[in-house]
DNA sequence: TAGATTGTTAATCGATTAACAATC
DNA sequence: TAGATTGTTAATCGATTAACAATC
């Protein structure tokens, strides 16, 4: 199968399927596993999981059900986690720092090459291995390391303004935990990452509960 | 109109919107606003806009629009941001100590009362105002503070032990931010906060974005 | 071979969009 | 009043589920 075929358009949904797959495959230890199996740990139906690995091109096997190492492999090509994918942070606070340290991106293909802030306190500091840098040297790194994802962890009155110096630089992609909508041009991408949001959902859960559990009596 | 009336069933991506429209109008300055302009602002239709605010009941002026102080009041109490939720945060590693810091909760109802691990070198370290607790200590708290939600900031093989707990002691929806499926009983609320997988949607949109300019030449 | 499981087409379901009457 | 915008019913669209033939 060529790369073409194997990435035409799918839905939001299914991706994000196999992204659930794919975290299931790595925690797998038998060498077969059927449409059912990944269906039932997951609480979804068989013929989904079927359908959304057929958009993928990926065949199993009848009456044996899908080799889990060869999948795997399938899905990390999916996600690019074959190759390494260099990202900088802006914003050195909490947030920005607690992402500089964590270990766990290198799983991803994920290597954080440089952290900013135009604070001139935390210029120079160490966060892990890195330095932080003033915002003016965001283009020579970006250039240098060939950085395709901008983290924006900056305050939101200052992320617009990040975002388009990211996207001036040559960023390609914007991975955003400031809760604004961005504004950028169509071609660059841009994910979302607003903690504060979640927490809404879960307190109208909780509110819901509530007043389910009231409606009982 | 009653909470009941106001909280039946509607579909999660109507939620998803709602608040998302509550962003919106916290950054609006105008009394009122349409349907269309929200629609406008956020790439959507404006028949969708009135249908979901249909679900919460909530009635515009024809020729006017929706008043925007009102609306975005109505929204605050669907999303319970009215009243303070106590919450805990287990696990006092780089995320945890960050999310302990963070400021913007407080704008969402949301207080931070107690940080936990079972680290002794981390034990009795200050973060923020917090002191960082021995895990035997979540069951005080939680009883003291009326604690509703957990969030768990520990590393995965942990994640499942550490969610046991907070079920035992009372914990009502856990906020996880560990790259696992928890188990826990059905009426526990469960939102995952996996940051690592949003990376790979954007590698994936990364991939498929270079496979495409390929395709064209 | 018989049986189990895949892959795919058709049917269903639910969410979005279109149409339009109601209303200020 | 005329016109603009809401609220809601009906039509459409897309995703999920059901059914079943293909296959090892």
């Amino acid at each position: 199968m060529s790369k073409d075929e194997r990435t035409l358009y799918f839905p939001k949904a299914s991706l994000d399927r196999l992204k659930i797959y794919r975290r299931l495959l790595t925690e797998t230890d038998s060498e077969y596993i059927s449409s059912e199996d990944i269906a039932n740990k997951l609480g979804i139906n068989p013929e989904l999981v079927r359908k959304d690995l057929s958009y993928i091109n990926y065949k199993g096997k009848p009456k044996v059900g899908y080799h889990v190492q060869s999948l795997l492999d399938e899905l990390n090509e999916l996600f690019g986690l074959k190759k390494t994918t260099n990202v900088i942070i802006v914003g050195a606070g909490h947030l920005g720092r607690a992402l500089a340290n964590f270990k766990g991106f290198s799983k991803y293909g994920i290597k954080i090459v440089g952290i900013f802030d135009n604070d001139p306190q935390k210029i120079n500091q160490f966060v892990g291995e890195l330095v932080v840098l003033p915002l003016d040297y965001i283009n020579r790194v970006v250039r240098r390391f060939n950085v395709e994802i901008g983290t924006i962890c900056v305050p939101e009155e200052a992320a617009q303004k990040i975002a388009d110096l990211l996207v001036q630089n040559g960023i390609k992609a914007i991975w955003n935990f400031a809760p604004v909508k961005l504004e950028v041009s169509e071609d660059i991408i841009v994910v979302d990452e607003d903690i504060s949001q979640s927490l809404l959902t879960i307190k109208h859960l909780l509110e819901r509960k509530q007043l389910e559990k009231a409606g009982e009596k």
